[in-house]
RNA sequence: GGAGAGGUGGCCGAGUGGUUUAAGGCGCACGCCUGGAAAGUGUGUAUACGUUGACCCGUAUCGAGGGUUCGAAUCCCUCCCUCUCCGCCA
């Protein structure tokens, strides 16, 4: 959510922002209710505030012993007035609150502006492209290959976007994971954190997933929680509605969890492989900053997100992306996309995003500023580092071998118990 | 799943319909006192919104949301959370 503040001083200088992001603002609409909101209440906290007062007096009479029938009767026209009033003015906050709700971040200047992924911009670029002198196989055919992957099972047990993975392919899988959770905590200064999987709709909402990505998200029909599509969700709301101290700041914290996704809407696409699945791993990034070393803090996560493929030494780039591909809560986003050899380029493996005080807001996430009065949202920022199950596909197709082999990356070995290359099982 | 007890400020804790504007204590901050400190003593010490140049002031918030009432921390309803016992269970 934005800063209430923004809309009513600078009301066109923020909608004008707001269409360099692509969204369209209703100016009528927003100024019809905040000008109606603002009467409304003055007039309620009038009525309320005389109808303490005379409530007081009623208590003091009756005290006294006096007669106190004549103050209940003009106590009367004052209660309804000040009801119909209060149920005025709640629909009016809430119709604002919702028209706000709606209303995605601005994008911060640095953001290059654009409609669409063509128009992101490359930021740098990482690693030399293996070279292969076989006609390479893409993941899927690797792992048919070698007995260890087998998505028509995981179509039986559940449905299609599932997979089953078996022995030593499972094993570089959970490899991968323990690599990334030991690089952040022992290099990066990240907090591990173990956090439930199921949550409830205010989380989804402080984080920007709800209302408006309900369809994207799995749901429990009788408790109403919603599966995580991203640790994002529960490691952000560790601080919602709480007042951090200054000096507690940076938060850093590193999870690793399972991800769900109903990737609705996106039926034609990435239909082979893991790219796209209901369920994967993730290793997850966040940061809670004070929010003048926010875009700072972006520079060193994203670094710490590309540690991991430099580590694996899987080529990839980075890009910023536009205005236009922006996601609905961040102000900033930096994708790093791995090579994938089957395909020819690269894919997304990691989005590091700074919010700003988007989620903040919606979360009441604050600090104490010393010195200052009030409290003020902190920023926060997060990144994944990396997905697992997408770093698995870039480690396959790119440590693939001309006989259907992969060898496992030397960053790896501590995790392997000795198996340095995937093969057949017979 | 069954039975019971609870949820009040940063913390402890009083408060069963009206001088509560949430007592009192602890902690914290700043004074006074002191050669310095302790003790003592005084003042202050939540969040959000509205109003204001700023102070003031107004409104809301006693787990959450509804209701009863002229008036609710207090009475009623629904839900959430914590604790104890029983059952089930990795």
């Amino acid at each position: 959510m934005l800063d209430p503040q923004l809309f009513r001083k600078d009301l066109h200088g923020t909608v004008e922002r707001l269409r360099k992001r692509r969204f369209d603002f209703d100016i009528d609409q927003y100024a019809d209710l905040e000008r109606v909101r603002k009467v409304l209440q003055v007039e309620s906290q009038a009525l309320r505030s005389e109808r303490n007062t005379s409530s007081k007096a009623i208590g003091q009479a009756k005290a006294k012993g006096e007669d106190i029938a004549p103050l209940l009767r003009e106590q009367d026209k004052l209660g309804s007035d000040l009801k119909s009033k209060e149920l005025e003015l709640n629909q009016v906050q809430e119709q604002l609150q919702n028209l706000l709700a709606g209303v995605p971040n601005l994008a911060h200047d640095s953001v290059p502006i654009g409609d669409e992924e063509s128009e992101n911009q490359e930021v740098r670029v990482w690693g030399d492209k293996p070279k292969f002198d076989f006609v390479v196989k893409d993941h899927v055919d690797l792992g048919n290959k070698l007995g260890m992957m087998d998505f028509d099972t995981a179509a039986k047990i559940t449905g299609a976007r599932f997979v089953v993975m078996h022995s030593h392919l499972a094993c570089l899988h959970r490899a991968l994971t323990q690599f990334m959770l030991d690089l952040h905590t022992g290099e990066h200064g990240y907090e591990e954190t173990y956090v439930p999987y199921l949550v409830n709709p205010e989380s989804l909402f402080g984080t920007g997933q709800l209302p408006k990505f309900a369809q994207d998200q799995f749901v429990t029909k009788d408790e109403g929680w919603y599966l995580i599509p991203t640790a994002e969700v529960p490691v952000t709301n560790l601080v919602r509605n709480e007042i951090v101290e200054a000096q507690d700041l940076p938060i850093k914290r590193v999870a690793h969890t399972p991800c769900f996704r109903r990737e609705a809407g996106s039926y034609g696409k990435d239909t082979r492989g893991m790219i796209r699945q209901h369920q994967f791993e993730k290793v997850e990034l966040v940061q809670i900053v004070h929010p003048e070393h926010s875009y700072e803090a972006l520079e060193e996560l994203t670094a710490h997100a590309e540690a991991v493929l430099q580590r694996l030494r899987l080529p990839y780039r980075v890009v910023s992306l536009c205005t236009g591909d922006l996601g609905f809560a961040s102000a900033k986003t930096y994708d790093l996309e791995v090579w994938i050899p089957s395909q020819n380029r690269y894919r997304e493996i990691s989005s590091c995003s700074n919010f700003e005080a988007f989620q903040a807001r919606r979360m009441q996430a604050r600090f104490k500023q010393p010195g200052r009065q009030g409290n003020e949202p902190v920023h926060t920022l997060n990144g994944s580092g990396l997905a697992v199950g997408r770093t698995l596909v870039a480690v396959m197709e790119n440590y693939q071998q001309h006989d259907g082999t992969i060898v496992v990356p030397q960053a790896l070995a501590p995790y392997m118990r000795g198996i340095s290359a995937l093969q057949p099982i017979r």
